[in-house]
RNA sequence: GGGUGCUUAGCUCAGUUGGGAGAGCGUCGCCCUUACAAGGCGAAGGUCGCAGGUUCGAACCCUGCAGCACCCA
């Protein structure tokens, strides 16, 4: 590509797509080098899923940290890989099944897993394709699966060494069923929200028909599995009811009253029955009651109480019909309307049951202990800090995790039976064959558990199973521990804190050292970006664009709840009245970036990308301009050469951001990251030096090595700051870094590997520094004067500097050029402060210096005078605020001594530029 | 009920040990200036949620209140 291949606007199709794939062909993701390891395992996306806006969020974040180490000269990986989200892929593969009319029952286990396998091995790439549309680095020559016969085994050995330790066990234990997917799930599966109900008082009979109580339930049907009516035991209305019994309605049963004080007096009635099968809470006092729970329901939640008229029935239709049976017997007191939290499988959004089942649970409470303690002592660091409580809090009060799931695609769990019940827990069929005859003294027959192992058993192996754990591979003592982990704060109980126990039980060391945590993306309103809600952004769709007729039937496409789509269509139609531009891949990250602020959620605004795909045009201009004006440099670029004030300026700034851009990046603060890079380069590099930089190139007594050493300042300078934003922004960066480098000294094929930026103190030239802040300053008063007074820009003027010290006239001198050329002007001249002016000026103050713009013809006197006037009551109520700090005794007296003398130094400023300006106004006041 | 945050310009957000309130977008005015109109130059705009307290001094520290969000039960 030659300079005339750029074209006039920054164009992303042009460029992303070709630069990601000469990345990977190279291999330029592949650790390399010999620096210092720095690591990070990718939080596994589904391999059912597709990008969503969370994930181009986290991305963004963990590209940047790696291309930046990278950079650095660590020796990087960032671990690639998917996991097999057992009960997401399985609804996929089912529901594929059920169009042609079949189950997975039909299939049988093997053909059905060997189904799923064949969706994964076609359908399973999307995402990892959608990570290098973000331009992720990655290494993909290294990317895993969790189903991965390796990570398999790896899964296995912790099962085997737990269970061997008894921190696995199995048992009957209420857990969260979900009727439909007929399967356990973990607490954290399960979705609670507000619903509304009603709220049924039933009249139960004392059994020596003295009476009755009134019980509340919002689950009349469970009335049936009840074992005891609780009371609290201070409650003086039912004290004397204690220990008599009640015929338990439309059964045979007869239930005692029991005293617990986890009963609410206030709630309902304050009496309350018990049903140790059906509810978490009722079991815990069924424990203590020592009574036994009675399970009504089956599988699919239907009654199950063969003999009763209600078997069979589904729950809600048992509850219609036992409700009516109680109100035919005159047992309903009344029915409240009643607003309760309904639990919902995540997955299949069907109300969970809490249902007595065998399920395997790993004791968390001793693995708990040590990830505290890595918190605590700072082995492991969360940022920001205040997530650690979470955690802490979580930790501390932590349940035991059950693990088994009784679907079928997943890590099965590697437990066997004999025909007595006994369980011999093996690496594989062998080793439990092995302990079966050891314990048997024969060969038994043996079949293995049916149920598969939660998808987040395996993730918690993630960081270390990647890198060849159990094997001590050359991966594992190199990358491990990893150097951070980027997540979401919704996954630090289900992620998070499980790979904090695994990693140091089975490692002896944790997986990560600092844990950055992420808020979560919201739409422009701050709403949760949900599909039922269809304002769901795609980040492909950022990039592209799409036309809003697409848009549009992208989100009432598949809802939940067809009647939405119409008021989904509108709102969309109102707010991308042209669909949604094109915006790129680089500029949709610089957005992640801007607003990746310390721990909070962040909206989504189309006004920031917009603004930044803007940057990009920007910066894609500079270098077309620098690269027209550079080609003399082009095969031998300079090592040695001269330079002016201007350019020791740029350098000096050029050093001080790359300064604070590095300790940014290692404070995980992005959002300075990219602010201090936007403002060097569009309001530094671009409108300052560029500028000057043409001028000096078109003086004509500016000699030729002074011109080359602008030409290369502006190829240097260009040079590093597209390697400070290339991780953040990493496609326009290198595509104009390749055009680049033939003005440069720089080896290699690509930025990825070039070196980051570092902050040199020598190169730091404070009186450059000095210099240009006074030009600035000069042309800022100029300019504010052409401004206000609306003088177009293409009228010039001369201007007089009057006074101020040695350096000011000096200044005046050597920047002469610049000032003209700057400010657009005719002439400029230094006048001493005694020296009289011969006509009336518009002044502007730089110091102690006066600008003087003459009035003629072209200044309108009373705008003039209104322009002082504002300037001068502006001064006024500084001054003010300074004078009465300073007229305040102990001010004076406490006030560290620096902090008044500041204060001191600044009232004189503005002291005598408000006498100067006054007697300004005065004096153009008198003329008109 | 317990916990964690948030409230700063019209909008989205910064504000680093307490010491002159900032950015981007939007708005207004002037300009098609040979890198860029996805641009240039200039400007306006804030009782820092409310009320107390600590302090010479509070957007920042403390207390209370209001509103909003999230997590746990």
């Amino acid at each position: 590509m030659s300079t005339e291949a750029l074209g006039k606007t920054y164009d992303p199709h042009s460029i992303e797509r070709s630069l990601y794939e000469q990345w990977e062909a190279r291999g330029a993701f592949q650790p390399a080098g010999d620096g210092s390891a720095f690591c990070i395992a990718i939080p596994p996306p589904n391999v059912t899923g597709s990008l969503h806006m969370g994930h181009a969020f986290q991305d963004t974040i963990m590209d940047a940290l790696i291309r930046y180490h990278r950079m650095t000269g660590r020796r990087t990986l960032w671990q690639a890989g998917t996991d097999h989200a057992g009960i997401a892929t399985q609804m996929v593969v089912e529901r594929q099944l059920d169009r042609i009319g079949k189950t997975r029952h039909d299939l049988g286990r093997d053909a059905f897993i060997d189904r799923v396998w064949q969706w994964k091995r076609e359908s399973g790439g999307t995402i990892t394709q959608q990570l290098r549309r973000m331009g992720a680095s990655l290494d993909w020559s290294r990317e895993r699966f969790t189903m991965d016969e390796d990570l398999s085994r790896a899964v296995r050995e912790v099962f085997v060494q737990l269970y061997e330790e008894g921190l696995i066990y199995r048992g009957k234990r209420l857990v969260n069923w979900d009727p439909v997917l007929h399967t356990a799930l973990s607490d954290l599966e399960v979705l609670s929200e507000e619903e509304s109900g009603s709220l049924w008082h039933l009249r139960y009979p004392l059994e020596d028909g003295s009476g009755h109580v009134i019980v509340a339930t919002t689950r009349p049907e469970t009335m049936l599995g009840d074992t005891a009516v609780a009371v609290h035991p201070e409650d003086d209305r039912y004290r004397q009811l204690v220990g008599k019994k009640i015929q338990l309605p439309l059964t045979d049963r007869l239930i005692p009253i029991i005293a617990d004080d986890y009963v609410d007096p206030e709630f309902g009635t304050g009496c309350l029955k018990i049903t140790p099968a059906h509810d978490f809470n009722d079991h815990e006092v069924g424990l203590r009651h020592k009574m036994q729970p009675i399970n009504i329901l089956d599988p699919n939640a239907a009654i199950d109480l063969p003999g009763s008229p209600y078997h069979g029935l589904d729950r809600y239709v048992a509850r219609e019909r036992i409700v009516a049976d109680l109100e035919a017997l005159g047992l309903v007191e009344r029915i409240d309307e009643h607003t309760l939290m309904v639990p919902r499988g995540d997955r299949s959004q069907a109300v969970v049951e809490p249902y007595l089942t065998d399920q395997w649970f790993v004791r968390a409470q001793p693995l708990a202990e040590p990830a505290i303690k890595a918190v605590e002592d700072g082995s492991i660091r969360f940022v920001p800090e205040n997530w650690s409580r979470t955690y802490f809090e979580w930790m501390r009060n932590i349940q035991d995790w059950c693990i088994s799931r009784q679907i079928w695609w997943g890590h099965r769990i590697p437990a066997w039976y004999d025909d007595e019940g006994n369980i011999f827990v093996g690496r594989d069929a062998g080793e439990a064959e092995q302990k079966a005859l050891e314990h048997h003294g024969q060969t038994v027959s043996l079949h293995q558990d049916e149920d598969v192992l939660d998808t987040w058993f395996s993730s918690a192996l993630w960081p270390f199973s990647t890198l060849g754990w159990p094997e001590s591979t050359e991966d594992l003592r190199t990358f491990y521990p990893t150097s951070v982990l980027v997540t979401g704060f919704d996954i630090i109980f289900f992620w998070v804190a499980r790979m904090i126990m695994f990693g140091l039980k089975f490692t002896g060391d944790v997986p990560f050292h600092e844990v950055y945590v992420h808020g979560l993306v919201r739409d422009a309103e701050g709403q949760k970006m949900s599909k039922s809600k269809g304002n769901v952004l795609d980040p492909l769709d950022l990039i592209d664009g799409i036309e809003l007729q697409a848009l549009v039937e992208k989100r009432i496409a598949g809802l939940m709840q067809p009647q939405m789509a119409e008021r989904i269509a509108k709102t969309t139609r109102r707010q991308f009245p042209d669909g949604i531009p094109s915006f790129g891949t680089d500029a949709l990250r610089f957005t992640f970036a801007s607003l990746a602020t310390q721990g909070r959620d962040i909206r989504f605004d189309l006004g920031r990308i917009e603004g930044f795909r803007n940057f990009c045009n920007k910066l894609w201009n500079a270098a077309r301009f620098v690269m027209m004006n550079t080609e003399t440099l082009v095969g031998h670029p300079l090592t040695d050469f001269e330079t002016g004030p201007a350019e020791r300026w740029i350098t000096s700034r050029l050093h001080q951001v790359a300064g604070e851009v590095s300790k940014s990046m290692e404070a995980y603060r992005f959002d300075q990251v990219v602010q201090a890079l936007h403002a060097f380069t569009w309001d530094e590099y671009c409108s300052w030096y560029l500028e000057i930089a043409k001028i000096q190139l078109s003086d004509p007594d500016l000699s030729d090595a002074r011109k080359d050493g602008v030409r290369q300042t502006l190829v240097n300078i260009l040079d590093s700051a597209l390697r400070l934003i290339h991780p953040v922004m990493p496609f326009i960066t290198e595509a104009l870094w390749q055009q680049l480098q033939s003005r440069t000294t720089c080896p290699g094929q690509s930025i990825t590997h070039q070196a980051y930026p570092q902050m040199d103190e020598s190169r730091i030239d404070e009186e450059a520094l000095k210099d240009l802040d006074w030009v600035r300053a000069v042309v800022g008063g100029i300019r504010n004067i052409r401004g206000e007074m609306s003088i177009e820009p293409k009228v010039s003027f001369p201007v007089i500097l009057q006074g101020g010290n040695t350096q000011d006239k000096i200044r005046s001198e050597s920047f002469r050029g610049l000032l003209i050329a700057l400010a657009k002007l005719d002439s400029v001249r230094h006048i001493s402060k005694d020296d009289e002016e011969t006509e009336e000026h518009a002044t502007a103050l730089v110091g102690d210096m006066k600008i003087l713009v003459p009035l003629g013809s072209i200044i309108d006197r009373d705008a003039e005078i209104q322009r002082l006037t504002r300037e001068v009551e502006k001064l006024a109520a500084d001054l003010k605020r300074c004078q009465s700090k300073l007229s305040n005794p102990k001010f004076v007296d406490r006030a560290p001594a620096d902090v008044v003398e500041k204060e001191r130094g600044r009232a004189e400023q503005i002291t005598r530029d408000l006498e100067e300006l006054k007697s300004r106004q005065q004096r153009i006041a008198r003329l008109s």
